[in-house]
DNA sequence: TTTAGCACTCCAAATATTTAAGTGCTAACA
DNA sequence: TGTTAGCACTTAAATATTTGGAGTGCTAAA
């Protein structure tokens, strides 16, 4: 269900009550409307305006004598409305808060870790909301380096770093007859022959070897081979959460039973990582409100969301969640901002 | 302050208030002592009683004509009066509890990071607080393994691998003249000559090297060590929390600012690993009542921590955040069967 | 030292009362 | 036809009032 037409004085009227409803979190009188942003018509007028924008269901009454309240399809009206627009402002606020990353970014260049960390902390400083980040894929980065390291008779683990300095190791296991040696000489082989090739590019590459050695050669090999390329994918699991307690106080979450909820889905991860890496093919910014959420015990809030890159390929996700009456605008901003920052750092 | 001579049907009062007020967080009045725990004297002597312990400051009064409350101290007389015999004591619902982990621990022997994640969170799941753990200080453990990896230009990615099969990495500077081979045979040499080391012996005797080379032959050899020896030393940081959402019901916890202070002083993570470092020293049960607590932020919570082992060296500690006025009982017996556990799976 | 008894205190829940904000509707107006 | 003034009506939230009961402290007697 694509927007109904609405007349300007309507959409004002709308945006008007969404935006009092962000600053206050109180059903919004048609009489306060017209006072504070400053309508020409009398409040019997907005409030016959009000009436039909319920009719049409963008706004909510609480009770028969109480003002109005939006719904999540106003939200989505008043943020496709303004969205556009909050792309090209800066506040000078801002700005400060992104000198402030880049100068802290520049300095985390070299190790990932800390970036991402003080990415989202500042995200969630900034807005106080909670700050989200989702490291890139493992897939979406090349091999710099691996190695293979005999651990207790029948594992192995594989140390990988990738070209952005990630360092991510697996436990694998291996026949207990292989030597540490034999393992550093099927190191070298990798290294010098798959560094700075796509991990999957690898896989695949290794996956035709295996079938070769199997049917012609050596079946330990292909062994061997079958254990490198195991230790070659890695699932994607790091995503950086900071300020859960920054959200506490909002009075959208005075009922504890739901933030209790919202925790623990936020705690669990792998429903947001699956949310972030589909955002993450995407090239814009997405924004989702309220009800649009797939995960449903999120659907109280609002989640906004960038990818970053390197250069012009997309890495992952930043993202800032909060309550569905954020200060969308200043949030947009940020968001956007703080994605920029982190891109440039990266593209270096 | 030690505590007071009682005589026991004091002590007998002091402990029926205490139950009570855990079982039920209201003000506990002296007919509800006298009938619900069996005391074969009339309201008025327990009120007489329960009017002794307040001046000696184990009970509080929130107003005149209300029961009474136990304070931090009452609960320390508590845990102190039943802490011996409850380390004997193992429920049938414990037991199942402690065979389920020890099952599962045994398949995640190899990977430590599962293992304390799952630790933590059956520990959370078991009491419904929040369950803690810090993971063993590298220093207290072996070389397995290292590597050095060069990566863009002037820095070197130390990856360490202890005997318990942990992986870190570290960035470090190094100057840019040297090559891959260099690193690698750095690596060779630090494998070959200090595996199984302990890593502040491996460290003091670098340090020793150092010296030699510098006075003697080689500066650029110094160099090389020195940034070898700042490869292998490891600040703790590594603690694990679950169920941080477990806490957030209890009835303890419903001034929504409060609950937010702790969530943040949890999350910061620092002050918590200082706190278990000085108990992992310790060799038994830890219990932290309130005001007991250096944090201060936390002096509304208990904390029980216990270290576990390997063999009969103390590595880390697991421990359990929860209100003052948890199931003390309970929770000891759990900590204390989950280190034994950890123990156990550490120890095979 | 313990107990029975009683006056007293104070909270908490239930109930009533007031207040204020905001609506919907009607009739008049431009 | 759209807008406005005016007014009756609704409702929640704030405030006040009442009531019940749990629990105490004290006293005097056992």
């Amino acid at each position: 269900m694509k927007n109904i037409m609405l007349d300007e004085r309507t959409k004002r009227v709308l945006c008007a009550v969404v935006e009092s409803y962000i600053e206050k979190p109180e059903p919004v009188g048609s009489r306060y409307i017209m006072k504070k942003y400053g309508f020409n018509v009398c409040s019997a007028t907005i409030r016959n305006i009000m009436s039909d924008l319920e009719d049409e269901g963008f706004l909510f009454q609480p009770h028969t004598s109480a003002g109005r309240v939006p719904t999540d399809r106003a939200y989505r009206f008043y943020v496709d409305c303004i969205f556009q627009e909050t792309l090209k402002l800066q506040s000078a606020e801002i700005k400060r808060f992104v000198e402030s990353l880049t100068k802290k970014l520049r300095k985390l260049r070299n190790n990932m870790n800390s970036l991402f960390l003080e990415t989202t902390q500042s995200l969630s400083q900034a807005t106080k909301y909670l700050g989200l980040a989702l490291l890139p894929e493992t897939d979406k980065t090349t091999l710099h380096r691996v190695d293979f390291i005999k651990f207790r008779d029948d594992l192995v683990i594989a140390v990988v770093v990738n070209d952005k300095g990630i360092v991510k190791n697996k436990i694998i296991k291996a026949y207990p007859e292989i030597t540490q040696q034999e393992l550093s000489n099927l190191a070298d082989f990798v290294n010098s022959n798959y560094q700075g090739k796509a991990f999957d590019e690898i896989r695949e590459d290794l996956f035709l070897r295996i079938k070769r050695e199997k049917i012609f050669w050596d079946k330990l090999i292909a062994k061997i081979l079958k254990m490198c390329q195991q230790a070659l994918y890695f699932s994607r699991e790091d995503l950086y959460i900071s300020g859960l307690y920054n959200i506490m106080h909002l009075p959208d979450f005075s009922d504890i039973e739901k933030l209790r909820e919202i925790a623990k889905t936020i705690q669990d991860r792998h429903l947001l990582i699956k949310l972030f890496e589909n955002i993450s093919e995407n090239d814009d910014i997405k924004i989702i409100i309220g009800d649009e959420n797939p995960i449903e015990e999120l659907r109280s809030l609002s989640i906004i969301a960038s990818p970053y890159k390197e250069r012009d390929k997309s890495l992952g996700v930043i993202a800032l969640v909060g309550p569905k009456r954020m200060d969308y605008q200043r949030a947009i901003m940020l968001v956007n901002a703080f994605a920029k920052s982190l891109t440039d750092t990266l593209s270096e």
